[in-house]
DNA sequence: ATATTAAAAGAGTTTTATATCTTTTATTTA
DNA sequence: TAAATAAAAGATATAAAACTCTTTTAATAT
């Protein structure tokens, strides 16, 4: 559905608001370190977020990535949007150019509920209340979860 | 979610389901146009189809592909399972290595609800259910529909 | 001012998915 | 049996996505 290199953007939003209340920067490389994504790639990433505004950045020294005032309010669609487009919510589930009412695919019907409930979701939720649930440990981020 | 290589499966079936009727087996090349599908990578896709069973194929004059008797009975999961593995609907939502109840992502339970609701539809849906609602003229394979 | 730090930017590589072309093999029909 | 047909198979090409490396720019601190 959404791309991997979305994937890696929202988390790494995420991850940037979880910090918000330390008011400090993250750098790149312990962002990329913590949510073990590839760290070039993800400074790509958050690039691009930042031009679109979704979050900040300072350069030099103590600079780094952080969460501007607006970050946690925004929902997840945005982000998709940033990254991968809305475009991505109304493709055909069988790879026709088009799919609409009008002229459907025979599963047309059948994922346009599950379609229209996945962006209702994106609209809905915002990245506080994914960081929300990170807080109350109800999940993660990343693999690394205590064993014991 | 599913590939496009998989869509181009599912309807590469589904239009030699509709076909069943006539006998006859129907070459790459009329498939490929009707659908409007690569010819020589429709060709790759249902060769290996052939080879999982799931329709037929005969060389030489009067040859091509064609739907066996239990073609039509099949559920749209197995078309999937052939293509791209089941493996697809146990992704990540947001690409990390593994996401499941133990340790969630923070869109893992929204998410899966809808997975489960796909998968369901998928392993419930037969290539039959696709050939009737195409019969009804509920819906189509390719975008060449009727303007008047 | 200078050195240092860290993001931004640019260019390049690798991998995977998608698509094409050519040759071979099996089957049929004349 | 020879010619024709059409899928199978193999090899190759292109495009998009994912990832890496190097240089530049902006900010800070000494």
């Amino acid at each position: 559905m959404i791309s991997k290199t979305c994937g890696y953007a929202i988390r790494g939003v995420v991850f940037l608001a979880l910090e918000k209340n330390s008011k400090k920067k993250v750098g790149i490389h312990e962002i990329a370190e913590e949510l073990q994504i590839p760290k070039h790639f993800l400074g790509k990433i958050m690039q691009e977020l930042v031009r679109k505004g979704i979050i900040g950045s300072i350069k030099g020294p103590n600079g780094g990535f952080f969460a501007n005032s607006r970050t946690v309010h925004r929902p997840l669609k945005e982000i998709v949007e940033a990254i991968d487009g809305l475009g991505i919510f109304n493709k055909c589930f069988l790879g026709r150019d088009e799919c609409n009412a009008n002229n459907p695919c025979p599963l047309h019907d059948e994922f346009d509920t599950c379609r229209n409930a996945i962006f209702k979701t994106f609209e809905n939720l915002k990245i506080a209340d994914l960081v929300t649930k990170i807080e109350k440990g109800e999940s993660s981020l990343n693999m690394n979860y205590e064993l014991f």
